[in-house]
DNA sequence: TTATATCTTATTAAAATACTCGGGATTTGT
DNA sequence: ACAAATCCCGAGTATTTTAATAAGATATAA
């Protein structure tokens, strides 16, 4: 029940664009090294965000990345399930044509993975990128506020 | 975000356990033919909640395996824990010893894994083994219920 | 025209997964 | 006493997935 490093590194991406927005299209270098993440594999998992229009890009030099959507339009299960697939904890619960077992209409198991499932993706769905920018914008001022009381 | 088998066939060998008792310990023979699962991987599973305390054997000809409590009192959560680990979408979220990151406390990326972490751990908790008895039994009833009207 | 980027495909090392295999220990029934 | 059934344990292995790395083609600003 582990996130793969391209979900993970897939939305401190995002996250990451949402926090330059405004400052023109920004490079996978630049994010490669905020984030700790290797330029060349984070290319491969940008593109697949590109292709769901998640991203928008600007070939050449002083080229980039820029968010396809405005931050509120982007769900944190958008990004998920462009990097890792439909949210499925087994194959036969898949959110995208599940895995159909002959035995499905009377198993018990398989409710329970459903219920996990559609927790999982309710919890993604309800966070969108500009959450997270305000969640960051809390964190900072508590912490500002932390400092002032010491 | 996928089960292993670990989880998906030890959940479905618990099940197969609290759905027979009363007759005596049963063998992982028959569990293993019922559920289409290899012999030699289950007892491997097994092995590991019979540590835990969730079934109980019986050695020689003839045993076999009992729960080792009240289908009221196995959480599915209990047996995925034994079988995959601590719920963790990621490590830094683990429910045992998380790996500390050095930005954590100021890393909104980490809020949302620990929103996922809880809301599966909270699905996996709500259900027992007696649950499902329970949704088996209405599954049936159900059907027999539809078999009369046709 | 050069440096800076994105884009694309192929290869690969390491880890995890899902078994398989062989043999030993324990108990029951004959 | 013995054979059959069963749990118990550790090692080995094929396949798949993960997480990169590498190399080069394409596009654009300066």
């Amino acid at each position: 029940m582990k996130l793969s490093t391209k979900g993970r590194y897939g939305v401190k991406a995002m996250f990451d664009l949402a926090q330059h927005m405004g400052e023109g299209p920004i490079s996978l270098k630049s994010i490669a090294e905020r984030q700790s993440i290797s330029e060349h594999y984070l290319e491969q998992l940008v593109s697949g965000l590109r292709k769901a229009g998640l991203v928008k890009s600007v070939r050449g030099a002083q080229g980039g990345y820029l968010l396809g959507k405005e931050p509120d339009k982007i769900k944190i299960g958008d990004i998920i399930r462009v990097l890792e697939g439909p949210i499925a904890p087994t194959d036969c619960v898949s959110e995208e044509d599940p895995e159909i077992c002959s035995k499905a209409e009377f198993c018990v198991t398989r409710t329970i993975w459903e219920k996990v499932r559609d927790s999982i993706a309710e919890v993604l769905d309800s966070i969108t990128l500009e959450t997270m920018l305000e969640d960051a914008k809390k964190i900072e001022s508590d912490r500002s506020l932390y400092m002032y009381y010491i």
